[in-house]
RNA sequence: GCCCAGGUAGCUCAGUUGGUAGAGCAGCGGACUGAAAAUCCGCGUGUCGGUGGUUCGAAUCCGCCCCUGGGCA
């Protein structure tokens, strides 16, 4: 991989570059990203950790068929429901989809909501040899089984730093934490006190951020969700990926909505209860979300702009000027 | 018009024999190092409907007024 790198700075010798696009959920992200792949000639690239993940499109607000025919798109329900990502993982495959880019002269366009991907993206993290599935397994089981006391109390006598710094509820922190000392015999807080050593983008980067008005933003996602699941057949997605009974601590089984949905079609809950919570939910996301941006993406051009035009005219000055910098 | 029952946090309500108020939900702030749409931590001052009175002291007792339900005419 390195050796393409390398080898698309011969081709194009100018600096590549690429654009990180934030903000929470239902901001309007995909259609500014699908605008800036437009205008200047781009690829829009998931940086979201659930629409990854096919079958479950209209429920993760995943971009629609005919969205995705007007630009290209990367990275969007690409794994099963039965599989799992993570941010590494995410990372591995989205520097290839940029070096992808480059070689072709084209710009990347990192469209999603998921922080923590972003952050190891662009700071790297430092690389830990992977867990073995039985390990991760039996852990989970025991953790299902016993509940945290005794993963904590496991983990207090492997490594008492962590389980000092975690929270008794926090499971899974705790369950990272155990496995990765079972597995390797360092501690988590050893490994992640050494430099990231991981693969890193490297890439001059234009942070853009949408900081919408609040209000504004629940109404939209509590508007979205009305019309998911009065028109857009969002009970009968979630159904069918239900009926293959994956295990449901798997992420796509977490995706906001699906649990709420679950318990709807199995009547424990109400539709109107369902509705209520799967709203709330998003609300709270939506509030993490803003949380991150506003403390962790300082260096990023923000709009609060409620339409496309305006996030055109806010944004669209920074990326001329940018490529501009590149030399394009 | 009369008779009841209520008017306390954004909402639903607690508030013991008078010592200027507290829960749930909503909401807000924060964290985030390999399943992150995850997981976790923290945050409760509000003219106790208004006004006058009794009292050292009133959400609590008394008078009047306003509002909302329900009942009777």
């Amino acid at each position: 991989m390195d050796q393409n790198v390398s080898q698309a700075q011969e081709i194009f010798p100018e600096a590549q570059g690429c654009v990180l696009l934030a903000g929470p959920t239902a901001s309007g992200k995909s259609a500014l990203a699908i605008a800036i792949a437009r205008e200047f000639d781009g690829v829009v690239i998931n940086a979201d950790s659930m629409q990854i993940y096919s079958g479950l499109r209209v429920i993760t607000a995943r971009p629609d068929e005919e969205e995705e025919a007007e630009a290209p798109h990367r990275l969007y329900g690409i794994l099963d429901p039965g599989d799992y990502c993570s941010a590494a993982r995410w990372r591995d495959m989205a520097l290839q989809e940029i070096e992808h880019c480059h070689v072709r002269g084209k710009l990347p366009i990192l469209v999603g909501g998921t922080g923590l991907y972003f952050e190891i993206l662009t700071k790297g993290i430092a690389e830990i040899p992977p867990v073995s599935e039985a390990v991760r397994q039996e852990l989970r089981d025991l953790q299902r089984r016993e509940g945290n006391d005794v993963i904590h109390a496991r983990l207090a006598e492997l490594d008492p730093e962590m389980a000092n710094k975690l929270n008794m509820g926090d499971t899974q922190r705790l369950l990272r934490a155990l496995e990765v000392v079972e597995e390797t015999g360092i501690p988590l807080g050893t490994w992640q006190k050494k430099a990231p050593d991981g693969p890193v983008l490297t890439c001059p980067r234009l942070w853009l951020a949408l900081t919408p008005d609040r209000e504004w933003l629940y109404e939209r996602c509590n508007r979205r969700l009305d019309q998911m699941i009065r028109d857009g057949g969002a009970i009968e997605e979630v159904q069918a990926v239900l009926a293959r009974d994956l295990d449901p601590t798997l992420p796509a089984m977490k995706a906001l909505g699906v649990p709420e949905i679950a318990d709807f079609l199995a009547s424990r809950l109400s539709e109107e209860e369902m509705m209520e919570t799967i709203k709330r939910q998003t609300r709270r996301y939506a509030k993490r979300q803003m949380t991150w941006v506003r403390n962790k993406m300082s260096e990023a051009k923000r709009s609060s702009a409620q339409d496309l035009e305006s996030l055109k005219g806010d944004f669209f000055p920074f990326i001329r000027q940018f490529l501009l910098t590149l030399g394009k």
